[in-house]
DNA sequence: GTTGTATGCAAGTGCCTGCTTGCTCTGTGT
DNA sequence: ACACAGAGCAAGCAGGCACTTGCATACAAC
């Protein structure tokens, strides 16, 4: 039952290298330190084995914003930065399962898992500290979230590629978007006294 | 000759819909209408076309924001929406070249070329329109352009996967982006007369 | 009319691929 | 002592892969 788990983890690790085409069998037996047939015993055929290394990453299990917003400033950027660097560490099986989408539709469902929800957990949660009255239309908080989600995704997958596009040192990233990102919302709904974040930004 | 420009485009399209590893000679050859031989013959091998067919593509021709601010508004609305819809166009391929950059670092180039006088040209008009005591800090204003072309890159290749994540809808988006940036920046150096995106953001 | 260039076609090479078969070993429960 | 499940190993199969070879054809230049 161990050699289930070494290969699923195997699996994963080829893939992340070389794509669906490129994780043979062999390579991720191999990895794995199992034989190539205890591949085809335990998961029927490499489809198979696949699929099920790719239902079994959930990264972003326990970066949760709390029910009722608190010390908003801290809470986001405790949120970002924890969804920047789960993300980072994802970056080359985020992209080469963003490439096999057209040729392997069901992997588009654990891209949908993982993103969706942090979109939408933002959105709600934002909704909660800055009531439409102050924040602009509806649309525009929308808006504002979905480009925090993206600057962060494309940061993670992006930014060892074409770092120039990136001007923000890796570690202060998470805090310059947010930075951004509250300036465009406004002032929060219950504001925390003393130093926050957006004057810290102007060190 | 003309075979050379068949294989070339055939060899960019069939690498967009497979990748490098399903982008076999065969299946460019038969894309081009033209004999696999003819191939190895014009080019001597697989990875040389497909380099010399990354190559070529410069996919952002013409979309130039001024070198004098003018009217600044309108003049980033085309230059997003231009840039936006170019991008989306080549979703399949950019998310392809993505996922080979470990295998074939020689693409990075292609993606590095693409991206980064984007950025630049974006940051450097910025600069002139928002000349720096009115538009927050130089940090604030990098991260300010870095999120707009992430808000951008991330609809091009994500919209088609994950919609969830992009509740603006596709048509409005590159203004909406816009938005949300303008408003992060502040009041232009020569604001124009009358309604402006600001304010028609609000509809 | 000959030469040269570009292309097509048929066949084949050696390697890699996913997957199978048949057999052996080893540990565990009864 | 025995049965049985899990795993290894060696070998092989059919098909696809990049790439080569040899030869035939078209067409333009001189």
């Amino acid at each position: 039952m161990i050699s289930r788990q070494k290969l699923l983890e195997a699996a994963a690790r080829v893939f992340a290298e070389s794509g669906f085409r490129g994780a043979t069998t062999r390579r991720i037996a191999e990895a794995a330190g199992v034989n190539e047939v205890t591949l085809f015993r335990l998961f029927g055929s490499k489809s198979q084995l696949l699929t099920e290394a790719m239902q079994c990453m959930h990264p972003n299990a326990g970066l949760n914003l709390p029910a009722e917003p608190g010390d908003v400033e801290r809470e986001l950027l405790t949120w970002s930065e924890g969804h920047l660097e789960a993300m980072r560490s994802m970056r080359h099986i985020i992209r080469k399962t963003m490439a096999e989408l057209e040729e392997h539709p069901e992997m588009r469902q654990v891209v949908c898992d993982a993103k969706t929800p942090m979109f939408n957990q933002l959105l709600s949660y934002v909704s909660l500290a800055w009531p439409s009255a102050t924040a602009g239309d509806e649309s525009m908080r929308r808006t504002a979230c979905s480009m925090l989600v993206s600057a962060m995704f494309s940061d993670a997958i992006g930014r060892d590629v074409v770092s120039a596009a990136y001007p923000v040192p890796a570690e202060s990233a998470a805090q310059k978007y947010l930075t951004v990102f509250l300036r465009t919302m406004g002032p929060v709904r219950r504001p925390t006294a003393g130093r926050t974040l957006a004057t810290a930004a102007n060190d």
